[in-house]
DNA sequence: CAACTGGATAATGAATACATAATTGAGTAT
DNA sequence: ATACTCAATTATGTATTCATTATCCAGTTG
């Protein structure tokens, strides 16, 4: 008896119910901006579980995973909370950006390839006249959070990505408002073409030192300007 | 009647069970050595409840993040087990641990004292001798790792050390082995000394360079001769 | 005798039940 | 009328139960 060989994929594992969930509420919450309304977003357990139409258990365990990632905070016997971070705990999530967005810079000059390091600057590429950053703001916001991700993809450091990506997620709503600020996005884009051309150039220093202060920088404008944080 | 104006200090919240369970269940996975044996640490959720004398719920919650954090690795129903990093994510965490500390040792430039870096100095004091650090090498890993925790301390960032710590953990078993080896004592100590001299002086570029090629020094060791890693 | 099939067993994922603590509102007293 | 007390209600923390799935062993068949 002949043995079929069929092409058969490693079948993933079974995506369970509280993995669902914790994307599920990981994606409202991140998509909600916090820093809007004074009011604090409380997390009835019992409501999400029943939107869901799960029991509460698996909530539960949901809630745990986003509590120790700082998107929620949770108070015992009184509930779940949406996390809002205070403006000491923006500028530290800046700071530890900045180390290691800077260490990404030293791996991308290391890892990746002429090519790979041309598409960053490709992204730019629509940006090009004057202002247009600024016209088109939305758009270039989108372009600007690609580039810094890019960065920590050509690193080859998956931890270095992991990290960031919850930062990313924490400092969006912020970041939103604070790139979209007069004159930001014009400067923006040069920091980033000089990063650009720091790595083009392998100079490992110079892109280390480049994109540490350009992230340094938005923490000092949040230091400064950011007063909508506790 | 006057109101007394005691002088009271925020009641701490009530701690739940699930917060002891993880506290004594991450205190147990990182005392083991889990790269000694070869088997699977399997970690049975009946058992563990039976042992600590509650029901599986909060030990469920308590191994969720665990598992966030790295330490417990969960198959859908299969269990969990304490997690074994690759010789690739062991690189990777060192990697973000010199981006880390290297922004911390800017950071004690910029807010410690000139007494506190001369507590570093100080904790070193004992091991003055040439070869002290290799003789007394248990005593002298404490110390290591203690010193390592001041740098992140004096910088003043609780988001540095927090992350780090977690790190340190994850790092204690493998540390404590590369450390014992040959001529690896010395060599550490004449770097945290150049460390210490680089923060004293207030040299931010030097001090950062030094701490960080430290650390990758760590990673090349490990890339070469660390072979028990998967 | 070896290998495959099928059921028994055990453990995890989820749901439900129960206990305890916090909040809220009504009632009463000053 | 205001403020305090006490009880009812509600929601969380924990325990327990139920269901599904993976593992393991025995029986059967080639």
């Amino acid at each position: 008896m002949a043995v079929a060989h069929l092409a058969l994929k490693r079948v993933d594992n079974p995506v369970v119910l509280k993995d669902r969930i914790y994307e599920e509420l990981k994606r409202a919450i991140t998509s909600l901006n916090v820093y809007a309304d004074a009011e604090e977003h409380r997390l009835d357990e019992r409501q999400v579980s029943v939107e869901l139409g799960v029991s509460r258990t698996p909530v539960r365990e949901a809630l745990c995973r986003l509590e120790n990632e700082g998107f929620v905070r949770n108070i015992p016997r009184r509930g779940a909370f949406v996390a809002r971070k205070t403006k000491k705990e923006v500028l530290e999530m800046i700071t530890v950006w900045a180390a290691l967005e800077s260490m990404a810079a030293r791996l991308v000059i290391e890892n990746a390839s002429a090519r790979e390091i041309a598409t960053l600057r490709e992204m730019f590429s629509s940006f090009d006249e004057d202002g247009a950053a600024q016209a088109r703001i939305d758009e270039y916001s989108e372009t600007n959070v690609s580039f810094h991700q890019a960065l920590f993809r050509l690193s080859r450091c998956d931890l270095l990505s992991r990290i960031t990506g919850n930062l990313f997620l924490h400092m969006r709503s912020i970041r939103m408002r604070t790139i979209a600020e007069k004159d930001r996005a014009s400067r923006s884009i040069i920091d980033h073409m000089s990063i650009i051309e720091a790595l083009e150039a392998r100079d490992t220093e110079l892109a280390e030192r480049l994109v540490r202060q350009h992230t340094l920088d938005l923490g000092g404008h949040v230091e400064e300007h950011v007063d909508w944080l506790e």
